[in-house]
DNA sequence: AATGAATGAGAGTTCATTCAT
DNA sequence: TATGAATGAACTCTCATTCAT
């Protein structure tokens, strides 16, 4: 194990881990403090509240997905359909990890409907995702279709999410983002003939 | 407003409305009361525990979704495109609705994640949802493309559904659903060809 | 000692007690509940916060002393200074007494300065004791007078009180009462002259 | 602003102000620390606890009293009238100041009756006070009355300054002093005489 | 002298649950 | 069946104090 450094990033991580697994209203700050080698009291150096810390969560993980799943959309020297297999994949990769993944497909909402802050987090990112994709559909299709694509893709991915984590399987999700690459190019197909 | 008759159904019934507006923890046992009329105590009468209680009404809202949609996918007088309609259109009206809606949209898989019991109510329901729609669709599609079908139906629901409570915005599920339909007139269309 | 029943108006007596001996921010909710032999959390089935609790203390005092002490202006058939002389022993009586003394003249003023709540209550009490003493010096004083004859005595009384305290010597507070009584014979009989 | 050095009593002075504004316990060595530009911990070097902190605030005041106001009392060359005038005005100069005024008023009394360090400090203060006011009515009056009259003038003092702390009105200190001045020159009139 | 991370005890409060009446 | 007082464990958060750097 790497030598430990307490900084702010490293409680958010471990936070984040915590809430994933056991949900925020399930994880205690002294379950946060024992999982960073911390007492309780000590926490609040970092973090005014729980609420607080939960938005810094919410926040570092909507940037990760920007610099490692949304940036893709936008990379203009690849093609639409190397664009949205690229965000995809590593969407999926993301949720599939213990680690980072799926917080926005559940404590994210979870929260949101009882917090208004994390809310307006969360909108934002849901906003983002179909924002991205959206903008790939836009290369092929018209402002309406690919913003029906869009909003059907992202309701679907997050659907299975929800599955994947119920079910305890994997595979919802990876059907699902199969299906929404295949169908892309099938769809791709007929209409660019 | 008649006298209401406080028996298990009655507090089922408050409960429901309360988990969904205010999910399962952010509701205590004393909020029931109070919307039951009742002190906390007393409802120790109807209900062992907060989770038995919890259990009952998964298990109510599962068996009202059977009578009230799920049955439609079996009702083979009907067209499998008016069973499709009818079984979508009637979930909608459920899920819109404030009383008994989404209660498996959030809070129960926001439960289900933290409680094993929970889940396997939860996982029924949905096991109960896939499997209606899947006989709907195996009318017109072999096994295979009728699970696919069916998994991506379900999935793009529960997805806007959550949308829909984020933004809180009905649009989303009201779209979802237009276009479930209306793919599959599609789809059929061509594929009966 | 009597049963002791447990209710509202006990852990106010009780609350009065420590709150008098240890001011209110020395005396924790654990205090109280030792004091009235219950759990720290059985407080809140009778008082909904430590603030609230303390707003019934302060308001059952102020009842007290009109109750005990302030009447005493308002009793027509007494002579003046009979009734100041009534008055100021009973509160004389109330001020040593361990038990309900001194809440005003000490942890009164000092939450009232923190929590604005309590100021309007303290300030409330002060009227009042205002009021009664200075009814009693209109019978014999112009307005302008009687007023000033309340502040003064009022002022002196809240200050002997303190000093009482600090100097753990109760003859402050006797000698300001036996001199507002012997000034006002003596400056009732230059008056009346 | 010149620049300020942080010292030991540039400390006291900001504590000072807090404590009156805040009272001694809501006042955290965390306010006290921002208010001085310090981390918390570097107060530890200057004071060795919270407690020992405030010891030396209200040797502080009760020096600045010494020198601003008690000194006024044994000044031989002017008149006990002239000397009283300039005791009381001066004294109510600093209780009406929101820097250093009245810690002894409220902060010192709460704290006294909680630490008995504090009370016998607070106790010193009082007494160089009354003493103060009685020597100067000693040069008219018998040691007795002249013990009476100090008492009296002070606790109505403190008394008035309670009130226009709980009432935030100026106006209860202002007319105790000008009570107080006004009803010696009409004694000391009719006893001179 | 100064920092700031860490402590640890204790605060007020909530809540599912129990049980005598 | 219904009550409501009582529990006790858990919660978030505060704070004076310590100490390695």
């Amino acid at each position: 194990m790497p030598k430990q450094k307490v900084d702010e990033s490293f409680i958010i991580l471990q936070s984040l881990k915590l809430f994933r697994k056991q949900s925020y209203y399930h994880t205690s700050m002294s379950d946060i403090a024992s999982a960073c080698g911390l007492q309780k009291g000590s926490l609040y150096h970092y973090f005014p509240s729980k609420e607080a810390l939960m938005k810094k969560v919410i926040i570092t993980v909507h940037q990760y997905f920007k610099d490692t799943v949304f940036f893709h959309a936008y990379d203009k020297k690849k093609s639409p359909t190397k664009r949205l297999e690229l965000l995809f994949e590593s969407a999926e990769k993301i949720f599939m990890d213990d680690e980072t993944g799926s917080l926005m497909g559940n404590v994210g909402v979870e929260t949101a409907l009882m917090i208004p802050e994390f809310a307006d987090l969360v909108k934002q990112f849901f906003t983002d995702f179909f924002h991205a994709v959206k903008t790939i559909y836009l290369d092929k299709y018209s402002e309406e279709i690919a913003n029906e694509l869009a909003e059907r893709s992202v309701a679907e991915i997050e659907g299975s999410l929800m599955f994947a984590r119920v079910f305890n399987d994997h595979s919802f999700l990876k059907n699902s983002i199969k299906r929404i690459l295949s169908r892309t190019e099938t769809k791709a197909k007929s209409t660019l003939k």
